[in-house]
DNA sequence: AATCCGGGGAG
DNA sequence: CTCCCAGGATT
């Protein structure tokens, strides 16, 4: 099967079984375009569609989330994970402002080297909202080109990842680029999925996958490795004012969130040397637990009562109060951890 | 080149 | 439970 026959293919499918009525393809602007992307890097379709619309709604253009605090862009972006996106998201909006006049650069390099977007981004900012000829290489093109080419190893190592960016170069038309990379994504989303329905592939009778009788060998998996299990406590201190929570430190797991204060010293103790607060009683919770890709982590919480509303002067700390103020960005286990608690009076 | 970064959905 | 997902930055 010659290129363009597979370009033609492949965009003969997408007309009539591709997606056309996702939310950031109308209007499919560069800065919905690349908004969408971002939160699309390791999380679903059907996840990202609500936060869409909320960030789209509160930061309609790329000069209202320049101008916006990183706070509320975190805020928005809390449960998404990888919180990294976010910060990079914030800080891209604010060179596209001062250095570009508000827009996308036209070279795909000048993309690249905008904070948070690398290659496959870039690609598909400039496709999709302008219909310029760069290849992609997402999850689900990694794993049709792999299936369809029948290359050998885990995506991952960088020798499998070039022959794959080589293998996308290869079938990326020079017209009507932009249709034939959602296509792509689609056909991966839709089609070559897990267990993949060949019979509905316009990609069928070429596929060598298919033809070894082993489409479910490719894409090779990740190697294996265990996974440790880690323990930390988090102190649910609650005052006349709500809840006490602790903003994480600029780097590591949760970077920036509001969180809630973790030590393995006494609670009492804690809270007198570190805010000179005394706790009047302390009652252990029930274990939850919170999957993470390299580890899991067990969250005991102990929950803690201090007298009156206590004041801090420290801005690493807040009293957060359920249900009666705007939540911060705060990481899933934590917003599970308080959703049980009620608003303080 | 390998590792890190969150969370949810599917099987 | 395991695996995977519209990746990029960091080391």
């Amino acid at each position: 099967m010659s290129t363009n026959e597979f370009a033609s293919r492949v965009i003969q499918w997408f007309e009539r079984n591709g997606r056309h009525d996702l939310p950031w393809q109308h209007p499919a602007t560069p800065y919905r375009v690349w908004i969408s992307e971002v939160m699309l890097q390791q999380t679903q379709v059907t996840t990202v569609i609500p936060y869409f619309e909320r960030f789209i709604d509160r930061f309609p253009d790329v000069q209202a989330l320049a101008r916006a605090p990183l706070d509320e862009v975190l805020s928005l972006w809390a449960g998404l994970g990888y919180y990294a996106r976010a910060r990079n998201l914030h800080r891209c909006a604010r060179v596209l402002v001062d250095e570009h006049r508000g827009e996308f650069p036209a070279s795909l390099e000048a993309v690249m080297a905008l904070p948070g977007i690398g290659r496959s981004t870039a690609g598909a900012i400039l496709s999709l909202s302008r219909g310029e000829p760069h290849a992609i290489l997402d999850g689900n093109v990694k794993r049709v080109l792999a299936r369809y080419f029948a290359v050998p190893g885990w995506p991952g190592r960088a020798s499998v990842e070039r022959r794959l960016w080589a293998l996308s170069e290869s079938v990326t038309p020079s017209v009507r680029a932009g249709e034939f990379n959602q296509a792509m994504m689609d056909l991966g989303a839709t089609v070559c999925t897990r267990q993949p329905a060949c019979h509905a592939c316009p990609l069928e009778p070429g596929c060598q996958a298919l033809a070894q009788g082993a489409v479910g060998d490719y894409p090779g998996r990740r190697p294996r490795r265990d996974k440790p299990h880690r323990q930390t406590t988090m102190l649910i201190i609650q005052s006349d004012r709500g809840v006490l929570l602790e903003r994480r430190p600029a780097t590591g797991i949760w970077a920036g969130l509001w969180s809630l204060p973790e030590t393995d010293d006494r609670p009492a103790r804690w809270a007198a040397k570190r805010l000179g607060l005394t706790l009047e009683a302390t009652r252990a919770g029930e274990a939850i637990h919170h999957q993470f890709t390299h580890f899991s982590l067990a969250i005991a919480p102990v929950y803690c009562r201090v007298a009156g509303a206590v004041a801090l002067r420290d801005d690493r700390h807040l009293w957060y109060n359920p249900g009666v103020d705007e939540p911060p960005g705060m990481p899933a286990p934590v917003q599970r951890l308080l959703k049980t608690l009620e608003p303080t009076p």
